[in-house]
DNA sequence: ATCTAATCGAGACGGTACGTCGAGTCTTCCC
DNA sequence: GGGAAGACTCGACGTACCGTCTCGATTAGAT
């Protein structure tokens, strides 16, 4: 990952000898950042903001971020780090279909702004970009690729490129949180499962 | 469409006394628009910049445009007016692969950058977002819906949902275009083709 | 004079095309910034303050000038402009006495905190130093220059050089404003007179 | 003396438990803090940088004295304790002569940039100009009026304002240093001594 | 042949956010 | 308890872009 999340695990080892980092305040700035990122969208959620909402100040966050970007981004990390842990049902078709409605629920709640505003964001910086890929997509995707590949040649077709497969299930999701030219909704999930599905099973 | 292009219709009939509007300055402020938007993107474009490079003034941008988004809404508008019409092959699939290719074809070329920032600003302007939906998003579908309907209940399941459909054969190109975690190729437009295929043809 | 003050001449001849000028603007924001510099001060004066007291933005302030001290330089050169002119009793020694007693009861006004503040600036920032000359120190010192040629060898003995004359008898006014050690009183300007042309006389 | 420079009396008698002051990095920070101020003049001086080249911390700077000012007042105070003592040659016009060319080249050197940063602080720091004029100008001033004690009545007429006349031959090397509008040299303290004696000889 | 009104290039304007810097304070570990 | 290291708050700095406005100059149709 580049520069814009530090490496938090030799500041734990290495414990220099100033004073430490104030984990409270950067649990603060992260806490409004995310607040106001889902509050006023990525666009409009200022430094000034973070930095007043936290009781911190603009040098403390331009201490430990090298911009705004890389403060959000962080503060997006930490929310999502947890979530959407892909579902072990015995089905795979199943697993499917609940982690696409699960991901439709996120998009769907306030998370929705602020994930669009990361994106847009990662148009224009290439930190951001390398951040949501490493943060956020490449986990979730991993996660699936995993579960098609233990899947592969029983329920699902062996020669069937997963990389574009994962393409396949998740892009519709970006797709129409981006555009908007139609809802997210957890049907949408169900029926996008099926026709994946009809293509990639085994016959 | 929103206010974000103006209705041009009143302009030729009401031909009020006063200077006309001059048609040599509006394209020239269009064209380096375009050149600026595919050389910076969407965010970097300022419109001094590109008043600069027009030889025109900023006054006469904003007297004709609502603000910078709608400049260069319309300056894409215009480039891309009469690209990517649908090839008629008399093979469905052919029809959508060859698509397919030729928006892969636009988006790695210098357009790419611009669709890109189009799609950000999209997600904090809703004007953007209305516009990139009414120009470009809604005839590709319109084109290609129509098509499908053509080979419904031939080559084509009659039981499909095509706007799911269409949103699985655009949306991984969006994708890769957006997130960048791999490569679009004239592969993987075959690829896509492929797999979406496989799930929707008549056995 | 360097770029600190620009000349208004050619602005007035040359008309360029575009928006002239706000005078109005220039002339709140010079007043605000010699208010704020008789209220608070040269160090404690900043610039967003007299922006926000002129009602104007700070990126006019330094689209004019290049610094927060280019501001005051000005403000202190419009408002000291037409202060001290030389008085003309004939009596040179009355000149002198006059003049000593009036810049002494400009220094102990609401301008002495902003002649401190500005002799204090051009120790670290050599346009100011230059500006402090030109505006003010130069001319004051011409006029009085003027004046001892005019009576030398009359009443002025004719080998006293005039440089250091003039240095004797403003150098304690300054001398005491900056330093403080004794009260700066117009029975000060009538001793320092006597004393000084108690070595300059014709015997 | 006002808190800028802290008592050192109790220090030495009350050494409560403890670790006692290091006196190594007192010395150390003086130093540095002249050297910088020397080199870079009052106001580009930072507390870091003294620090810094110190091999200090900046609470240490803050434990012992109030504020930047506090230290660069005594490194200079300690520079300057034994210079400028006053000639004693019998002759009190060459005394003041001397005196004059000796400052003068004090002011030319390198202690001269320390001088005008030190007179401009003073200006919106009170207790800057309290240590000036008890650490510097008190001490220059007392001892020239010890001398002319000394002579009143004798060379030097006994009615003259001794305040006056110590500001006359004192005023003109601050006010050339601090305006720059002409050089010190060593001529100049001639010639001043000269135009001052000139008024208060007894004939 | 004016008059009138809308346009044009130029560029100054108010506003808002940015990212930086220095002063002075505080917190940790080490001696 | 003193000291080095260094993180912290506060507040000012000077910059950049947005969208608006005000000039003088231009260009047509209306009178």
């Amino acid at each position: 990952m580049s520069s814009i999340a530090r490496d938090p695990v030799d500041e734990s080892i290495s414990r220099g000898r100033g004073r430490p980092r104030d984990e409270v305040a950067r649990t603060r700035i992260l806490d409004s950042a995310l607040e106001t990122l889902e509050e006023l969208g990525f666009a409009n959620t200022t430094c000034d903001v973070i930095a007043e909402r936290a009781g911190a100040s603009k040098a403390t966050i331009y201490r430990w971020w090298s911009n705004k970007a890389a403060v959000l981004v962080e503060a997006l990390r930490e929310a999502v780090a947890l979530e959407l842990p892909l579902p072990d049902t015995g089905d795979l078709r199943e697993d499917i279909r609940q982690q696409l409605r699960n991901f439709i629920k996120l998009l769907t709640g306030r998370r929705g702004l602020a994930f669009r505003g990361f994106v847009a964001a990662a148009q224009s910086d290439p930190e951001v970009s390398e951040a949501l890929r490493l943060v956020w997509v490449a986990p979730r995707r991993a996660d699936v690729k995993a579960r098609f590949e233990r899947y592969r040649g029983k329920t699902l077709r062996a020669d069937v490129d997963l990389e574009l497969l994962i393409d396949l299930i998740y892009a519709p999701l970006y797709y129409r949180l981006l555009i908007g030219h139609a809802p997210l909704s957890e049907e949408y999930a169900d029926a996008l499962t099926d026709l994946v599905f009809a293509g990639i099973r085994l016959h």
